[in-house]
RNA sequence: GCCGAUGUAGCUCAGCUGGCUAGAGCAGCUGAUUUGUAAUCAGCAGGUCGUGGGUUCGAGUCCCUCCAUCGGCUCCA
């Protein structure tokens, strides 16, 4: 007999080599049905493996995270032994569940796939899925494992190559034979719809040096009507799309002559970017910021002493022609080694330390052509970017002003579901960083402590550092559940060095400061865009250019408006007029599509009441209010949802 | 940069397997209308079909080059 605990710490006893698949029918028949994986002792374990010794038993359905990756862990071998049986010279590497899905990277050989052999592939697997053929795990050793793949396989030959005997297993279903840890749902008949999402090239072992595989992306769902609110989800979340919105709000734009990843921004945007601006200013000057002023080009030595240039010389414009020949300068791809120099103008003592040095300062960076992608990743934007220059001891206090400043931005623009993330060096690349180990150690200390006395849940990625110092990053998702990094905040104890700056201690030494580099946006760019993202276009009330539109009955109530305007005007409500020639009905559709918060209708009456008809966006008529009232109304909505920063 | 896809008016799209002067709605312009909570009516104008080349009697449609965009990979100071 043995004891298997479950989750909800009841006790069951079984005959030795009861299975999960048994335990979950000994609970009801009908939860067993929609047991799909398990887990045992804390291992991924299949729900037909005998248990054969006491222990916790977890079982999982679709409804939980493990059921899912299970489906879609199983769902690739189904995509695998589609792909093998339509392309027999096809070549396996590993394919694993991912957070919306599955993959598979496939050596294709001579063939290639394109979306016209989607179909084909999805009415494969259906066929295979719905031979209801269990998953069944069975050992082998090294040799049985080479010996199957050799000749055959080299991608699997590498990979068996790499573990150690005894640990090797394959599951087998249908006729198809696969390497695998394990961790399937009982059999492939559960897997109802499935869907190709889309084919890319992959490097091998992620090496863009090595050869580049096709990768195929799908998603399964146990019922065809969750795969179509899958495929609903994604349509909305195209709706949202930066790229989108930004042209049907006309708040930037693109174009070929000016060149790749070069936005240009329009009147509505740049408005909306400068009350951003104002915001941050505001914030930074109470916490003791000062802003300065750099150019946008600096001499090729600049970036050769800040090491920049050793790392990011061929990412960065270069040679900028001067009249002179052995002139070099590169358009500025980041402020820090500017800022170093304005540090540098004067000798400072500890009593002026800390210097905060803000500025939102516009670099350029030649960034890959594949990697472009709307305002996330562009060649040229604005940084909203501070170099904090203190004493050793004044480092982790500063460090956590800093927190503090970036999670103010965050609340203030309604980011709660962001990821906080310290960024380490990679332990096995000690060649992509520069500095000593000790500073290393020092800067990684600081963050962690300070992550950790502000309370941040946060998560450790090694190898994610800049190559100066580690990184507290903050990352939010975009419409599609991408990850972007926006908020950053980095120790560095390197470019002090390297451009030898120094201050004046209380024993009358000179003493090396340390410097943070920080910016709560990250960039106003991918900032403004993660924002539209977030809020489809309905920016907070005192962020929005435009907060309220009048909107005449007809072109009689001209003057009247006007009076209105000034009065908002003068209580700083930012309002226009429409007095085009057109029905109230087209002006409000107008400004609804517009996403103006206010919509002030007024006639006759208001004219005669000294009230405004207010529409509120989304939210259709909310009644007629005396234009004082009105005023009061939006000033006192935007006081409660932009608190001032306290340091 | 690499793999795959896309590119028709300012915007959103139609144009079947190559065949008359390339269509629609919205936006624009002109005129009428002076309007009460998501599109007033009529008329007009607007495109060397991303670029350059090729195949063909004939190319928006087929092939190649380049450019840009989209989805990934790699990269992200």
């Amino acid at each position: 007999m043995i004891k298997i605990t479950l989750p909800d710490g009841s006790v069951r006893e079984f005959d030795s080599s009861v299975t999960p698949m048994d335990v979950a029918k000994n609970i009801s028949e009908g939860f067993a049905r929609n047991v799909i994986s398990a887990k045992f002792n804390g291992l991924t374990v299949e729900t037909s493996t005998p248990l054969t010794e006491d222990g916790a038993l977890v079982l999982y359905t679709w409804k939980d995270d493990e059921g899912k990756k299970a489906f879609w862990h199983s769902s690739a071998h189904i995509l695998a032994q589609a792909i093998v049986e339509l392309y027999p010279n096809a070549k396996l590497w590993v394919g694993p569940a991912i957070e919306n899905g599955f993959y598979y990277d496939i050596d294709m050989g001579d063939e290639t796939i394109s979306d016209k052999d989607f179909t084909t592939i999805e009415n494969k697997m259906l066929e295979i899925a719905r031979g209801k053929h269990d998953f069944k795990m069975r050992s082998a050793t090294k040799e049985e494992a080479l010996t199957y793949y050799k000749g055959k396989n080299e991608y699997k030959v590498e990979l068996v190559e790499g573990f150690e005997d005894g640990s090797i297993t394959f599951c087998d279903h249908s006729t198809f034979t696969d390497l695998c840890r394990g961790g399937h749902i009982p059999n492939t008949g559960i897997v109802k719809a499935v869907k190709i999402m889309n084919v890319a090239g992959a490097y091998y072992k992620g090496d863009e040096n090595n050869k580049q595989l096709t990768r195929i992306y799908g998603v399964s769902f146990p019922k065809q009507k969750e795969l179509k609110e899958h495929l609903e989800l994604i349509e909305e979340a195209k709706k949202r799309d930066h790229r989108k919105l930004g042209k049907e709000l006309e708040l930037f734009t693109f174009s070929q002559r000016v060149g790749q990843g070069l936005p240009m921004w329009l009147p509505k945007g740049a408005a909306l970017r400068s009350e951003l601006e104002n915001f941050l200013k505001k914030a930074q000057k109470k916490a003791g910021y000062e802003m300065v002023i750099s150019p946008h080009i600096g001499q090729k030595e600049l970036y050769v002493t800040s090491g920049h240039y050793a790392k990011y010389g061929e990412d960065s414009f270069q040679a900028i022609n001067t009249p002179k020949e052995d002139e070099e300068f590169l358009l500025k791809p980041m402020n820090c080694p500017h800022h170093c120099e304005i540090f540098n103008y004067k000798p400072y003592s500890y009593k002026d330390l800390p210097k905060r040095y803000a500025e939102f300062g516009t670099v350029y960076r030649y960034e890959q052509s594949g990697e472009l992608h709307g305002l996330t990743r562009v060649r040229g934007f604005t940084q909203d970017d501070a170099h904090i220059f203190c004493t050793p001891d004044q480092l982790d206090e500063e460090f956590k002003n800093v927190i503090d400043l970036v999670m103010y931005v965050f609340e203030s623009l309604g980011f709660d579901n962001f990821t906080a993330q310290v960024s380490l060096r990679d332990p096995q690349k000690p060649e992509k960083y520069i500095g000593s180990n000790e500073n290393w150690e020092k800067s990684e200390t600081a963050i962690l402590n300070a992550a950790k006395e502000k309370g941040l849940n946060y998560k450790v990625e090694y190898g994610e550092a800049a190559f100066y110092g580690p990184k507290l990053d903050f990352m939010v998702k975009d419409a599609l559940g991408r990850s972007w990094q926006l908020g950053t905040i980095q120790v560095d104890y390197n470019l002090p060095e390297r451009f030898d700056l120094t201050y004046k201690g209380s024993d009358n030494e000179l003493h090396r400061p340390v410097m943070i580099h920080r910016a709560p946006f990250g960039s106003m760019e991918r900032f403004i865009a993660i924002l539209l993202e977030h809020t489809g276009g309905n920016f907070p009330l005192w962020l929005t250019t435009e907060q309220a539109i009048l909107l005449p009955v007809s072109e009689k109530y001209e003057n009247y408006g006007k009076k209105v305007l000034t009065l908002l005007e003068n209580n700083e409500i930012r309002a226009q007029i429409d007095n085009r020639n057109e029905t109230v009905g087209k002006k409000i559709r107008e400004a609804e599509m517009n996403k103006i918060p206010f919509m002030l209708i007024i006639g006759e009456q208001e004219e005669k009441d000294g009230t405004v008809s207010v529409r509120r966006h989304g939210a259709g008529d909310v009644g007629t209010l005396t234009m004082e009232a009105f005023a009061e109304l939006v000033k006192t909505e935007v006081k409660n949802s932009l608190k001032p920063f306290n340091v």
